[in-house]
DNA sequence: CGCGACGTTGATTTGCCTCAACGATTGTGG
DNA sequence: CCACAATCGTTGAGGCAAATCAACGTCGCG
């Protein structure tokens, strides 16, 4: 079988170390996918079920407003995991969407197979902790930034943070993600 | 010795099935301290060491911009655990400052006994996880609310989902919690 | 009692949005 | 390979939600 499954464990021995017995293991559980662009993964109203390591590409999740307004949480290039884990862990309908912003490939993981992997390889209890940890810690960035920047502030945050998206993506992307219309983060970026 | 541990043994039991003396181990890492109102728990600049879990009271968590103003991140009334995630994973200085909204009483752990309970009680590693897979669904929670909704709808929102809360704090507090100015939420409580 | 913290109210300002028009670029089918 | 549509970014005029600034009433507390 041939799935490209070096980022994945990369990611993986960075934080936990297994034997090759156990990384077997969960790479058993891994389904690997192709994306084209705008292809989604999961739509709201869905439970999400997979969780997705991206190992090409770029992913999004983003919330849809009453008024039919895109709201990016979260991109995920190759080396990131993405998907609404509210509803994953609680199994209800997902308020997010998640889906291609570029043609990608990702590996997925249902949260039942993470379970019980969790069970057969306690140390990636670990893994995963971390990793919510982590993103736990970024998504209160963000509401901070969201709370005590203005725009351009939280621009230029953006351009600091994510240096290879800023020519990656379509620009309205961008703005969608710092919270201002695609129209005055242009007018933003023609100041100087 | 004398400490009120009701609280926090209902809210991992909810969670996990100890034994009697794997409580007990987790239970002898935990401090009891009282706080004062506006004591101070944490504050930035310092390493976060400590995870808080209040048995009585209300804490918060809040950052200070640039102009010197605050953004409340979180409330922890009695039953939640609060502390800057972020400074404790990551051992550097934290962001966030921690007090007391009124007098209050904490059970203290540190991140060091934390590290030790997971390897002697495996069973709180998954406690954790889910604690912390919580507070990411609720601070993504707030990051969409916070970029959808107006400010009256945001009012709306912490109403319903804090009714305990509303007349427990000084307004001021919520208003920084939703994002708007004290007199902004004035005027907004004035409508109807 | 008198002071400081808090909430209210009003006048004014401003950051960002809305709407509309217009090039530039990309993509697509004939 | 061209013609055309769709998507995207830019620019400008006007509008609105929320901030700012200031004054004032009220309450709790030393």
């Amino acid at each position: 079988m041939d799935m490209n499954t070096d980022l994945f464990l990369d990611n993986m021995r960075r934080h936990i170390r297994l034997t090759e017995e156990e990384e077997a293991v969960v790479l058993s559980k891994l389904r690997p996918v192709k994306l084209k662009r705008r292809e989604h993964l999961l739509k709201q109203g869905q439970v999400a079920r997979d969780l997705a390591f991206v190992i090409e590409g770029c992913l999004r999740a983003y919330a849809l407003d009453d008024n039919g307004f895109e709201h990016i949480l979260q991109f995920a290039p190759a080396g990131w995991w993405i998907s609404d884990m509210s509803s994953v862990i609680s199994r209800r309908d997902s308020l997010l969407n998640v889906d291609a912003i570029k043609p990608s490939e990702v590996l997925l993981l249902s949260r039942e197979d993470q379970l019980s992997l969790f069970d057969d390889v306690p140390k990636l209890e670990r893994y995963f902790r971390v990793l919510t940890e982590n993103g736990l810690v970024s998504s209160r960035m963000r509401l901070i930034e969201n709370l005590s920047l203005t725009a351009r502030q939280r621009y230029q945050r953006f351009c600091q943070t994510y240096p290879n998206l800023i020519n990656e993506i379509p620009q309205k992307y961008i703005a969608s993600f710092i919270g201002v219309t695609p129209e005055f983060l242009s007018k933003i970026r023609s100041e100087r």
